[in-house]
RNA sequence: GGAGAGAUGGCUGAGCUGGUCGAAAGCGCUCGACUCGAAAUCGAGUGUACCACUAACAAGUGGUACCGUGGGUUCGAAUCCCACUCUCUCCGCCA
């Protein structure tokens, strides 16, 4: 949710974010609502002080004088019925309307109107140089018995798959490398629901733009999450938290589920996009006067666990077409694919300032000034998508995959995935 | 799933035969006094959101709403009625 006091003083900020944005949302609406609440609610308030000095004085009546007030409330009554129903009909518009407004979009986020407009800031490493041509995770997957969508496909549908074998200890080993960096850097670690309440969902900013992106429980009104942000930024709603616990900084695994309506054919096949899929997110509650700071901190962590894992990736500053909603800034984290021959989204790193915070009603105490908090999210490891990457790029001219170093401590000596399974 | 109890301000906890209740009391916290300093003691203060006016890089005054959530009854509800949510206890079931 947008500063509506800010709104009010300057709509013009407004309207430029919402045309560097590529959105279609008509601010003249918006402030025609907002002067026609407030206006229904100062004669609201009116009527209801008259009532409330009433309310006092009768008691003190007798006969005629007690009759004749008590129904002149009556009447006020039935005014303030109607007008109260109206001011409900426009606090929905005015709800539906300005829930649409995007985040200020910060200075260095570059201007566009869709992907075309990202900036690439960093590369780190270089490509892996083959002497054969490289396979795709699928076929590589497939052919070592550690993937199986067929059979997945058969229970549930395209777009799910079965991990196998050695892919399994290696989604625990990365599992495993990922906390042990998270621990070291003093976040506390959570296990979330990842079943949540319609208003987790709204709070974050999911809802309602992009509703139609999660799956809901049929008998209990609950919506399973798209990502632990979700929960990790519903954690602290409703609190003060005291200025000197700040930044707090958590982060959960959880499994993730998105409907992925409206991608069709797109990345159709294997892990790359899948409605089911693990991850664990970092999360950070910070004082704004330090969050800018808190946020480079963010990526820097999000890419030494990248780079631990010997990746060759590039960083990109998203754009103001390409950022989410509740984004004021957005860093993708895009890592080599050599079986697609391209940079394809592994991570990614954003800060929400305190849209989350103002819908959620996250606070910080310091002293007698208090101030709605800054969040900020980044994928610590979407372990799905980095198995593709360690697939892809620890492949031999045999299909077979070697484990990356850094994950050799917890795969019990194992130090390559053989092709020993191939005619199967 | 069955039976019962409950949800009040930062916390504990009164009020719940409807009318100075935004709400007693205690604790905590803030400021002040005492003190070389501290503890104890004494005094004062201590919710949030929204609206209006004054004024403005901070605030003041007035008003409205909020005692789990949403409705209802009433001139008037923390107090009565209905629905829902959540928590706890016991039974059942279950990883």
């Amino acid at each position: 949710m947008i500063d509506l006091e800010l709104f009010r003083k300057n709509p013009q900020i407004f309207k430029s974010e919402i045309e560097k944005r590529g959105l279609k949302i008509d601010i003249s609406s918006g402030i025609e609502l907002d002067r026609k609440k407030r206006d229904l609610i100062l004669k609201i308030d009116r009527l209801r002080s008259e009532k409330n000095i009433a309310s006092k004085t009768i008691p003190g009546l007798k006969g005629e004088k007690k009759n004749k007030e008590i129904s002149r409330m009556k009447e006020i009554n039935e005014d303030l019925k109607k007008m109260e129903t109206e001011l409900n009909d426009i606090e929905n518009k005015f709800i539906l309307h300005f829930s649409a407004y995007p985040n200020l979009s910060h200075v260095s986020t570059p201007a566009g109107k869709d992907e075309s407009g990202n900036v690439v800031e960093s590369y780190f490493g270089k490509k892996p140089e083959f002497d054969f041509k490289p396979e795709n995770h699928i076929d590589l997957g497939t052919n070592l018995d550690i993937l199986d969508e067929k059979r997945a496909a058969k229970i549930s549908g395209s777009r799910f798959v079965f991990l196998k074998n050695e892919a399994v200890l290696l989604e625990f080993a990365l599992v495993r490398y990922v906390l042990n960096i998270l621990t070291d850097k003093g976040f506390t670690l959570l296990l979330p629901p990842l079943l949540v309440k319609e208003m987790a969902m709204y709070g974050t900013g999911f809802f309602p733009v992009e509703k139609t992106q999660y799956y809901k429980t049929e008998l209990d009104d609950l919506f399973l999450i798209g990502t632990s942000e979700v929960p990790l930024c519903g954690y602290h709603s409703n609190e003060f938290l005291e200025s000197d616990a700040l930044p707090l900084k958590y982060a959960a695994f959880s499994t993730c589920f998105r409907r992925e309506a409206g991608s069709y054919g797109k990345d159709l096949g294997g892990l790359f996009r899948v409605h089911q899929f693990d991850k664990i997110e970092m999360f950070i509650f910070a004082h704004p006067d330090k969050s800018w700071e808190e946020y480079e901190g963010l990526r820097d962590i999000l890419e030494e666990i990248i780079k631990g894992l010997g990746l060759h990736y590039r960083i990109v500053n998203m754009c103001t077409g390409d950022i989410g909603t509740p984004n004021a800034k957005k860093y993708d984290l895009e890592a080599w694919l050599p079986g697609q021959e391209n940079y394809r989204e592994l991570a990614s790193c954003s800060h929400d300032t305190d849209f989350q915070a103002r819908r959620l009603n996250i606070k910080y105490k310091d002293g007698k000034k208090k101030d709605l908090v800054h969040t900020m999210n980044s994928t610590a490891c979407a372990v799905g998508r980095t198995l593709i990457a360690i697939f892809e790029n620890y492949q031999d001219c045999n299909g077979n995959i070697r484990i990356p170093e850094a994950l050799l401590p917890y795969m019990n000596g194992m130090k390559i995935i053989s092709r020993r399974k191939k005619d199967k």
